[in-house]
DNA sequence: CACTCTGGGTTCCTTCAGGGAACCCCAAAT
DNA sequence: ATTTGGGGTTCCCTGAAGGAACCCAGAGTG
C-alpha cells in the first residue's frame, strides 16, 4: 500500500489514514462492528485474501482500534472494538451516509440504521460541538492550530 | 491498488472506499478543500509521485466528486469540489476529530476549525438526522435495505 | 525570432504489497 | 488414529506506488 508514511504528518487527518488507511481496513472494522468477529467469518464474508486479513488485523490490534480475545480453551481468537475503535466507526458511518445519498442508485441503501434512542430510521447529521448547528465544509475556517510543527504526537 | 473492486459490494462504505479509498486520495480532497487547487501546488504539498497524482485526479473527477477547470488562456487548469466533492469532505472532518482526539498527543491538534455560525472553535459531532440526538456505533441496529441485494445502483 | 520559464502532465524503471492457493499447527470430537 | 475446524503462514505472481527524467504548449523577454 502507501509507501509513504502517512502518520508522520502534521495532519490528523493523514495520522487516521495511517491507523485505517490500507485497502480492507474500513471493511474489516464495519464487518467487527455488526459482529462478525472470527478470522474465518470475515475471511468469507469479504473474500479477502488469508494473508492481507491477518496483516491487518495485526495492524488494528497494534493500534489499539481492536482488542484479540481467546474465546476457548484452544487457540481460538476473536476480534473487538476497543472504545477507540466504536468511535472509529464514526468514520464508517459518515461514509456509508455518504454513499447511500450519491451512490446507491434506485435501489436505495443496501443497509438501514435505526436509532436506539428514537426508534426511528435515520442516518448520521454532522453538527458542531459548540452550538450543535450543522457543520460542513464551507462552514468551517481551518486555522493552525497547537500541535502545528511537523512532529507528530509528542516527538518534539 | 486494491485489486478487489468495491464498487460492486452492496455496501455503502465498500462503494464509497471506491471513490476515495485509494491512498493519496483523501489527502488530495484535503489541499483541494483548503484551498490548493492545482496540480504542482498539491504535488509539492504531499510530496505525491505526479503519476500518483494525474491517476488520482483523473478518477475523482470521474466519480464527479471533482470538476477541472481551466484558468488561464494556456493550458492551465485548476481542481474545485464538486458539491458531491464537498459532502465527502465530511468524511474528512469526522477523520480530523477523530485523529486529533486519539492520535494528537501532547502537542495537540495541528489544526483548528473555526465555525462561522457561531464564531468558536469546534468539531463536528454525530446526530441523528431523526430526532437530533448523539448517534454512534452502539446506538444503531443496522438493517437490510431496500438495495440489499448483490447488484450496485441500478444494476439489476 | 530564439530562449527560457512555468504549469501540467507522460514515460520508464524498480520495488514492494495484494491475490490466491497450498500448507501447517493445535485441540477436540469420533 | 483420524478427521475436523479455527487461525493462521508460505510461496509465487502480478500490478500499483515511488521517483526521476522527459515532454509540450503558450507567454514573456531581449
Amino acid at each position: 500500500m502507501q509507501r509513504t508514511n502517512f502518520g508522520d504528518m502534521a495532519c490528523s487527518i493523514a495520522r487516521t489514514l495511517d491507523v485505517i488507511g490500507e485497502p480492507w481496513s474500513p471493511l474489516v472494522l464495519r464487518d467487527i462492528w455488526v459482529g462478525m468477529n472470527r478470522f474465518d467469518q470475515i475471511q468469507a464474508d469479504l473474500g479477502i485474501s488469508r494473508k492481507v486479513l491477518t496483516e491487518r488485523l495485526a495492524h488494528l490490534v497494534e493500534h489499539g482500534v481492536l482488542e484479540k480475545r481467546a474465546y476457548d480453551n484452544r487457540p481460538r481468537y476473536e476480534y473487538v472494538l476497543t472504545q477507540k475503535g466504536r468511535e472509529l466507526v464514526d468514520i464508517l458511518m459518515v461514509m456509508a451516509g455518504w454513499g447511500d445519498r450519491w451512490l446507491a442508485g434506485e435501489a436505495g441503501p443496501p443497509v438501514l440504521y435505526r436509532h436506539h434512542a428514537c426508534g426511528e430510521i435515520g442516518h448520521v447529521d454532522l453538527r458542531c460541538s459548540h452550538c450543535g448547528e450543522p457543520m460542513h465544509a464551507d462552514d468551517v475556517e481551518v486555522l493552525p492550530g497547537p500541535g502545528a510543527a511537523t512532529q507528530p504526537a509528542s516527538a518534539g
